[in-house]
DNA sequence: TAATATGATTTGTCTTACAAATATAAAATA
DNA sequence: TATTTTATATTTGTAAGACAAATCATATTA
């Protein structure tokens, strides 16, 4: 027997009290601004001690649903929707498979994004979209830096005006750096090849469609754009169930 | 001054343990399967008590990160991305705002997913949407069922073969359902009028594009779909920033 | 009335204690 | 000797008590 087995996930009392308390605020149709009972209170309505009370409290608590002040008790708050996932976004954390995952979610949302962005797009946009694409003309292929490739899609991001969007781009983009810097055998000599023969779709040609209007051209450029991503996807057999 | 004033955001011992914690794995590259000190340890060397190092633990443990057995001490594991996400996403807890960001993520998501959907496209696929859609048929818009709904959507996320998306996808969807509900003020209406002049885009109609291989009558035909999303969301000012 | 001081309450933290589980060592048995 | 059984020690899970810090509510004073 090895440490792989299967571990029989222990349920222990307090994720019990977690899910209980739960339940507990969804059926007496409680949300953001309501107080709930004190912890001594709760404890003993549950029939646990205070400590694993406050464990389970601690949990909430880090999503951002619980909002504690001393002596004025709990109340409810609007939960942050990816403050957990922010903790553990962390390429050495997880495996190849779900960062490969990432990666395909992060293409396919910010491909998909494409009709908001028109919808949204103004001159402001499109000036400090060419302000960001100026500063990152380079000669050669490696001399594009992150910094210059970041700005880019996040003001894409940012335009769609959807802020759960753009905190989820901001969590996840380390993923596509790691990535990138980990296989980069695989994306050099693709980008690089692409860029000698003219194919790659670079930033500006982008903003070209942007200013044209062309919403099919900058699709397809978006398409082009993460090309090497979906190739090496694809590669992974992590697009295929079968 | 009123319950909605800028909470002071008290930074707690726990809090600052937990983000130690998290530091410390980092710095010493600890990853999945490799043990971790054992509690009165880490308590120590953090200098605070038992209580306060188990709840910051709880948080973790929460999140998958860090696995338990009494007496063989504690693991890192591969946390789960989003079962933080998947405890709040209650519509009751959550803003409209909020509610919004969260449909038109998933909008842009599942519109992004055509790409990958025709790399991975199968007859068994196209089999069991067929089943879907048959068992789907109805007379009249308002005999739709969101079971069948849900079902044909279901399996196009699967068909991405991308775990961590179909995942997401599982966790929001009593959101659209919600907002659908909520607002059905003005779906019901739209739906009725666009299904009345055959303009209504079907989930038959959108199997015939997979069916026929055609791509690009299929991304249309998904925006169409979820057309009446886009209005809406643009209706309520929930794309724009200004 | 308004400002100040006092007391009470609630959360944050630490400590102690014990139960449950199990790895390790010791003892008993074949 | 090898194997099984028993006993011991260790580690996490849970409960409870104590006190500090903060602050709400009340009483007191200017």
């Amino acid at each position: 027997m090895n440490d792989l087995r299967i571990v029989n996930h222990q349920v222990t009392l307090v994720d019990q009290v977690e899910d209980r308390l739960l339940s507990y605020f969804k059926e007496n149709n409680l949300g953001p601004g309501d107080p709930i009972p004190r912890e001594m209170e709760l404890a003993e309505a549950l029939g646990v001690g205070r400590s694993v009370l406050r464990e389970a409290l601690s949990r909430l608590r880090m999503l951002g649903l619980i909002e504690t002040r001393t002596r004025r008790g709990m109340l409810l708050a609007e939960p942050s929707l990816l403050r957990g996932m922010k903790r553990i976004v962390e390429p050495n954390m997880l495996s190849d498979k779900t960062l490969f995952n990432i990666l395909g979610f992060r293409v396919a949302l910010e491909i998909g994004m494409s009709e908001m962005i028109f919808q949204n797009l103004n001159k402001k946009h499109i000036e400090d979209l060419e302000d960001i694409v100026k500063r990152g003309v380079v000669k050669r292929y490696s001399e594009y830096t992150p910094v210059n490739e970041y700005e880019f899609h996040t003001k894409l991001y940012e335009i769609t005006g959807n802020s759960t969007i753009m905190e989820f781009q901001a969590i996840i983009r380390p993923v596509s750096v790691f990535l990138k810097e980990k296989f980069q055998d695989y994306f050099l000599p693709i980008n690089k090849e692409l860029s000698k023969n003219g194919k790659l779709v670079s930033h500006k040609d982008l903003l070209d469609f942007l200013k044209k209007g062309d919403k099919e051209g900058f699709r397809k450029g978006m398409i082009d754009h993460f090309g090497p991503y979906y190739s090496f996807l694809k590669q992974e057999n992590h697009f295929n169930i079968n």
